[in-house]
DNA sequence: TCTTGGATGAAATTTTTGGTACACCTTTTG
DNA sequence: CAAAAGGTGTACCAAAAATTTCATCCAAGA
């Protein structure tokens, strides 16, 4: 089995510079393949074989033979190449969108701030608005009672989103995701009830043991996690997925607490009118204390 | 066999958008694969559809169901279509330039998030790397004790840092903002303890009295605030200032959790040494919970 | 001119993939 | 609370794709 196509783990030498140098090494049909592959590439290459021999006027054994002779193990695995090619390249603009970064110390603060910044786009991207909007709907909804919880890191956010709609509408708590501290609570829980869970890789089993009892019960769960999705998404009404790659040991929380954010913004416009005589109770409230 | 593939004359709608606009029509399985899809737009749909469908979670003919839905006559013709976006966006990098909707009906969460992408940028241009290199060699210093703190809101930013910083490094604390839970524990600190608080817009009284106590008796503060500079800036060491003005009736804290996120990382590849045994057994200890 | 060896494609074969029927379960509705 | 409707997955089958076999062709050398 030829194997010569060592795996590329950093290198970035495109196949199409391979075939341009082994050009003159090829045998005539080889070369028409070649060619149709370069001048449409990748794209030529992600048909099937058949489609890629017709368009390149040879035959499909011919472009078997092309593809084995650059390493490849067969059809398929030549595809996958290019599709990894594709993907590299696609995305790249998007770390490649640093300029700010030396390689060296100082800017340890732009270039994650930039990276956050491409998650954030990225996370927008894949957000429906029409998902966006039924969740605000969802929150604006006086007749729900909504209960905030997370996971060791992100139930800081479950906590800030929850010192937030406290004081925009009524009904709201901070559930502990220990599982003995909801466990007699779940008695209340039930289809007028909404959970807004946070949850991002290394998900803890005991929100989501939360959550999955929770919606048993008949409450509706709004999921915040990353694109993998937290298996709570099973059990999850709506879900919002935000990046949290970071050029960190650490993964990003900033996409969720944007959403989180976007999320306050938006019901609080949507209950203005009942949202602004409790914000100003809030601030009497605070400044009398003294 | 001549590709019909018509370049689409001004036709941009990419099936992204059409897929996020019908997202609440769709069954819980259709969500799956749409999310998927979406989040790994459109190489996830390139693979077969076994590979789709168990990376989305569900079975194959559900797979096959979701496209057909969106209009497809079968697998292929779907990837044949996502192939030819692609081709067609890579071909065009004008048509990158706006890649999807932009000027009218933004989206609550597109704007929102464009917002606090401003503000992060300000807020990077706005602080000297100098001071944020002087925080990093503060916090990994092992024989300080670091206490976290914060506002109203804030105190959940505290809280997340705190998360954090407590598996990277020992002598981590969070104290709450209340006098009446800290007023006790001042008699412990002293010249090497280091205050890192969090305080914003509505400057809360407690927090500033609870740095204020804590730099008479020797203790170094680290402040976390917004450009107008919280009153503790007086008895602060180190000032880290975030913008966080957004479109919104209140304030974005995405600056100061990028920084405390920046911040993290930073030191914990700073004790990279002492750090990673640490991580290590903490998942240990998780693990072995159940 | 004959021989030889690589190159090539038609056809057969094998493997993989896409697609469908049907039963089960969940949710909704009367 | 029962019945109906819709959604989902398992098991199976059909289609098509990839790969191999093998006869043929063509060019170079004796």
């Amino acid at each position: 089995m030829k194997q010569g196509n060592a795996a590329p783990p950093v290198d970035p030498p495109s196949l199409a510079e391979r075939i341009r140098l082994e050009m003159d090494s090829f045998t005539p049909s080889e070369k028409r393949a070649a060619h149709l592959l370069l001048s449409h590439y990748p794209f030529a290459g992600l048909d099937t074989v058949a489609e890629f021999a017709t368009r390149a006027g040879i035959s499909a054994p011919s472009a078997l033979r092309f593809v084995t002779r650059l390493g490849f193990s067969g059809f398929p695995d030549f595809q996958k190449h290019l599709r990894g090619e594709l993907e590299a390249q696609l995305l790249s603009p998007l770390a490649k969108a640093s300029p700010t970064d030396k390689g060296q110390g100082a800017p340890a603060l732009a270039s994650f701030a930039e990276a956050v910044v491409g998650n954030l786009r990225a996370t927008v991207e894949n957000i429906a608005p029409a998902e966006f909007d039924a969740v605000v709907e969802l929150l604006s909804d006086p007749r729900r009672h909504i209960h905030f919880t997370g996971g060791r890191f992100t139930g800081a956010l479950a906590r800030y989103a929850e010192s937030h709609f406290r004081i925009v509408r009524s009904s709201v708590d901070f559930i502990e995701g220990q599982p003995a501290l909801w466990r007699d609570r779940m008695i209340e829980i039930g289809r007028k009830d909404v959970i807004v869970a946070f949850d991002i890789r290394r998900y803890q089993e005991d929100v989501t043991a939360l959550c999955e009892t929770a919606a048993k019960q008949g409450a509706t769960i709004v999921l915040l996690t990353d694109p993998w999705l937290s298996p709570i998404a099973r059990v999850a009404r709506h879900v919002l997925p935000a990046h949290i790659v970071a050029p960190s040991n650490w993964d990003s929380s900033a996409g969720l607490l944007v959403i989180t954010e976007a999320l306050v913004a938006a019901v609080t416009k949507r209950l203005w009118e009942t949202a602004k005589p409790r914000m100003e109770a809030v601030e009497r409230l605070r400044n009398q204390k003294p």
